[in-house]
DNA sequence: TAGATTGTTAATCGATTAACAATC
DNA sequence: TAGATTGTTAATCGATTAACAATC
């Protein structure tokens, strides 16, 4: 989604198969944590309550994805993380490209919910000199930003994360040819066609926080 | 979007007064944009194709929340700027409580955007004995996480966020008594009813992007 | 069977778009 | 004035909810 967000706000990307894609990986991580306390069946009840979701919407988004309950006893977690691993896409590991190694970058690179979802960090590009060359989490080296987009075709990557300031964020998008962009930098990004761009924009989820904050606390 | 915020998906806090928040931080920051070029007026025609919007609805949303245009001219940006400032309320600076100083949490504090938006994070939490006490940025020191209930109180802090793993988040939260939360942990937050949350989960959009670069691919 | 819970329909709600009269 | 662009209406589109028959 380009979320205008949620979430962020990409230019070009298509149009989004809804909400429920976002909340498919909700339901995925419950049915994950349910199986490791040993619950072998989650009703959509149970599975909304544990989210916010109403059960109605539960049923409805996974229907929606081809996942099937039981009637009378609701959906097998196993099944069920299965099938949605399957319908995102992440019952194989994806190969991840990651563009600058700031702050930010260096925590993305580190951060652990990656690779436990199937997602590998297997190459880092900056442009300052003074980076290129540094190890990464002790397996991996910063390249140079010039040699990106060949890496990435020679690697055959399709995901890549932009973790640059916002001024260089447009050019490093144009060179990094892969499927899809997680964009970090506080930008809108013009890519082709057959790239799909989400955004996320901290300053914008903050600002969205203060403006409830305000509205809540005047409907007193 | 609780974002769910958007994105995300938090759990009690309040129906959020819809997707055009959202946008509001987008035309803010592109007025910014078009002040810092010397660009008096912008129609919403301008606005919209600067941020993949359509004109419609920049008209739309800005109208929904007072900010005025000139027909025949379009918005002048100083005065647009001035007033979605203010209608988000970072017409004044904020100070933030930040829970976690791990990688994600060091990236925060260093993150340029919040001081620059008007954030100022002034306080930092952790539970590791080896973190507390470190000086972070030149210019905080990590206080023990079980002071924060109470440094929060005595600085009159009003925004949180959880920058800590998944199983710290939810007493955390019971601890962080903020008006609002920008959650990072990839759990859901329950919370009093007074308290605002947005979550923002790493990993659920780098699954919703490898969805659409799937999806996309069969759609050819 | 009786009890529980799904799958699905119809109704509602909310957000977006198209169009254009108002007006600077 | 003529030209441009807003503000707003009505139409459309999409997502959510409520309800319940189907069925395990």
């Amino acid at each position: 989604m380009a979320r205008p967000g949620r979430k962020g706000g990409a230019l070009p990307s298509r149009p989004v198969p809804s909400p429920a894609v976002t909340r498919l990986s909700l339901y995925l991580r419950q049915a994950e944590l349910m199986m490791a306390q040993g619950i072998e069946f989650a009703s959509s009840e149970e599975l909304g309550r544990a989210l916010g979701i109403s059960s109605a919407q539960v049923r409805r988004d996974l229907g929606m994805f081809g996942h099937h309950g039981l009637r009378g006893q609701g959906y097998r977690c196993a099944d069920l993380a299965r099938g949605i691993r399957r319908t995102i896409g992440t019952d194989r590991r994806w190969p991840v490209a990651l563009a600058g190694f700031g702050n930010l970058g260096r925590a993305l690179v580190g951060y652990p919910g990656f690779r436990a979802r199937g997602f590998d960090i297997v190459a880092v590009f900056d442009v300052d000199p003074a980076k290129i060359g540094a190890r990464v989490d002790g397996r991996l080296v910063v390249e140079p930003a010039a040699r990106m987009s060949e890496r990435i075709r020679a690697l055959g990557i399709q995901l890549g994360i932009i973790a640059v300031p916002a001024v260089a964020a447009q050019s490093v998008a144009a060179a990094m040819t892969a499927g899809g962009i997680l964009n970090f930098a506080p930008t809108p990004l013009a890519v082709p066609d057959d790239v799909c761009v989400i955004s996320v924009d901290l300053t914008v989820e903050l600002e969205s926080l203060v403006f409830l904050v305000q509205w809540h606390s005047q409907r007193k």
